[in-house]
DNA sequence: TACATTTGCTTAACGGTGTTAGATTATTTA
DNA sequence: TAAATAATCTAACACCGTTAAGCAAATGTA
């Protein structure tokens, strides 16, 4: 008897409207907002139930920031495809890690810790490894000389990670300092164009 | 009478207390521990008596910021006129920036928002304006054509700025990331000299 | 069909938070 | 000594995350 089935999709259902709604509060309200009770709300339940699908307030976190590192993974890999050079490349998947964080606020605060209470043990996320993968082979991509130190890699890739997350951080933080769009893309490109060319020379 | 300064004197020292119970409590235990009611056991006194010294949580937040910024200042101040070249005196500033974070952590996520939850008005401070001054000023010595566009200190300022908060942001959130103390010195090193070295070519 | 069991969900509670109002105690002033 | 003022506490409010107990409806079993 499919009934099994359709319970088990109206659960499923019911887990991803806990997220959508914590997502909708956070967006709305900001993370400080959030509350298991409203979402019990949003959701049309009492709080106890949210329980039954998380088993408390970080792994429902814990999934958004899952979700996150995602949307983050796919918006890198389409930038890197979209190009052929490796200097392109480098360049398109910053810029791509760079509209993330604006587009997405909300999970660039959850899973880099802007401004939020940070949710503790959030190494050895497989979704996050994608990302820093991804990223640490474009850099090895860079070097005319082959095979590249793996130092080298870790060195560079802390650097343009450093200055991109650092630049974000401060616009996050800071949404009504003097930093214009057109001062960050300055920066952000200046930034990026002067550690891949450091690269080869 | 001097009975009324003593009395001012003890309340002075009380608001002290209060300011070094916090800055303890969040040393020992993180800023998820703060709360009134352990502020007030710490100073022997109930909870509602802060509230004649500050008008609620977020003013003794404030006050610390205002504090971190009076040390960070200091700090600052000191390294830069231990030097005497514009190259020199800058490398220093950054590096007793970057020895404030690590020195004071708990400072850093207080001013900067770094795994914090963030205290919202926070601009306009008037010690921060001196911090950013003092940076300011000795960007624009670093250049050899003077007069030089405040467009162009500003676009330094925050290239400085965000590798070297992006760095230690990305330490002070994952203590046990994959960085070590010797690529830290590394990476701000090479940025410094590189960011220094583009300025006047 | 009648009973037992499981499921879905709620109410109530615990200990915690920031904050405020009212009562109480101690100190100063007249 | 009596009144006034200051210092401090108790109790409460509304919120938080979380858990335990209970109820009511659906389901399985005889």
């Amino acid at each position: 008897m499919g009934s099994k089935e359709r319970i088990l999709r109206l659960k499923d259902e019911t887990r991803t409207k806990i997220l959508d709604a914590a997502l909708k509060i956070v967006q709305t309200e900001g993370w400080q907002a959030l509350s298991m009770r409203k979402i019990a709300d949003q959701i049309e339940y009492t709080a106890p139930i949210i329980y039954e699908y998380f088993s408390n307030k970080e792994g429902i976190l814990l999934e958004l920031t899952r979700k996150g590192y995602e949307i983050l993974g796919k918006d890198i890999r389409e930038a890197r495809d979209k190009h052929e050079s490796a200097e392109d490349k480098m360049e398109a998947m910053w810029i791509a890690y760079w509209n993330f964080a604006f587009a997405n606020k909300e999970f660039y605060q959850l899973m880099y810790g802007v401004d939020m209470v940070c949710c503790n043990v959030k190494s050895s996320m497989h979704e996050a490894e994608t990302v820093g993968t991804m990223l640490g082979d474009a850099i090895e991509a860079l070097y005319k000389k082959q095979p590249v130190c793996e130092n080298d890699i870790c060195t560079k890739y802390y650097t343009y990670w450093s200055i991109i997350h650092g630049l974000i951080s401060i616009n996050l933080v800071r949404p009504n300092g003097r930093t214009t769009d057109e001062l960050n893309q300055q920066i952000l490109k200046d930034a990026i164009k002067g550690i891949t060319l450091s690269i080869n020379s």
